[in-house]
DNA sequence: CCCTTAACGCACTTCCTGTTGCGTTATGCC
DNA sequence: GGCATAACGCAACAGGAAGTGCGTTAAGGG
């Protein structure tokens, strides 16, 4: 097999010293991130940089690939809400340290990067199919409805966190976890995930709100 | 009234055409978009521009509080599930044109412009602000609990908007619209958002919304 | 109508990112 | 060990955006 062109020592010695200057950076923020500035951490010229990633974000998304290809144990403890909110925890602790400050940083580059994006899309992608799991677990375990959108859950469920990574201020704590996945897996049990909605078949409570609409309220003209 | 120095003719009429020039230049993406570009296509040197706005991010903040100035109907319809309907359909819509595209660009440059963060996270303070008076009209009503926390609700129901937005490239249509109202809808019902939280009282078989029935009815408002 | 001066336009400089050409190093293979 | 060449370092360059000094225009009050 050929593995590129030359990988012996100094390649993957330069690749190593890039990525890790990289992960030094970003740990006091990304501003001011710069090829240049990399470069010199690690004592490799930026021509070397620019010519294997051809970008900083390119730098960024070889990073993301790593904690990407990281496995991450998707809860599966047979209970519907603790697989939620420790996938919740999971995601908290994700965001907490470089890999928050690295979905910054390419998360910044989306709008004027379509490589970003097309990393940034990718890694969500992926680590939202793992997190389907939790759901499909549960659907098979019939404490969901069958044509139960995994996906869409999971979106509900990733985008608080993203939103107070990227645009507000304020902490993603544990409490903030709990309560996210507590609201998931309320949404998820009244039905409302079904592909095909109808009021919960769940538990026989029947009680549906669509009836509101319908019959009782004849509108006169 | 001291209406800053002079604003006779000329500075009303720069402001407004740079105002204008971004608009249209942020119709087709914020790639690329520039102090120079938007100068060129107000008809104004760049210099008037930077000594107005000192920045990118200032010209796109200015733009951006005139939105927020826009006086945006928060539903108020008598019925929780009615009223976050309505609301998540004008949050889709908010950001289907110009907003969407200028909160991308805000958002992209929030992570290295402490002043794009200031200005974004003022917006959606005042927004989210503006969009809890939903929750707090249903715990007035008395469906849902004295001590929810309509802020908390009502982070979790715009998030996922931003993240497709920001990040994911997937449609916003309706449907995505009313699913992820109706999930908060019913993550508000089983009491998650309640700030002293207890082990569920899920599927409440009997707790229905049977008050809702005589609102909702109001005939022809 | 004139005078003051706020606001603007123009040309220039500075700064920084990204690129290229070329000589140098050292890897992998014989 | 020696050779071919991939990969790197260095320095100079290009391009574009931010910022500046100064002369010019026109608002607004007398």
């Amino acid at each position: 097999m050929s593995a590129g062109q030359r990988p012996g020592g100094r390649s993957a010695r330069v690749r190593a010293a890039v990525l890790t200057a990289t992960r030094a950076l970003l740990v006091d923020g990304y501003t001011g991130l710069t090829v240049e500035r990399i470069a010199q951490a690690a004592g490799v010229n930026k021509t070397s940089v620019y010519r294997r990633w051809t970008d900083l974000e390119g730098v960024l998304g070889d990073l993301l690939s790593e904690y990407a290809s990281e496995v991450v144990p998707i809860p599966d403890t047979g209970d519907l809400d603790t697989d939620l909110e420790e996938l919740a925890l999971l995601i908290r602790r994700g965001m907490a340290g470089e890999p928050g400050e690295l979905l910054t940083a390419l998360a910044a580059a989306v709008p004027h990067n379509p490589r970003a994006a097309q990393i940034v899309r990718g890694f969500f992608a992926e680590r939202f199919g793992l997190a389907e799991a939790v759901v499909n677990h549960a659907v098979a375990r019939g404490e969901l409805p069958q044509d139960t959108d995994a996906r869409a859950a999971i979106e509900v469920l990733g985008a608080p966190f993203f939103l107070r990574l990227l645009v507000v201020d304020e902490p993603i704590d544990e409490e903030f976890a709990r309560r996210t996945a507590a609201a998931v897996a309320a949404a998820l049990r009244s039905g409302v995930f079904s592909r095909a909605r109808e009021p919960h078949p769940v538990t026989g409570a029947d009680a549906e709100h669509s009836a509101v609409g319908d019959a009782s309220c004849s509108p006169a003209s």
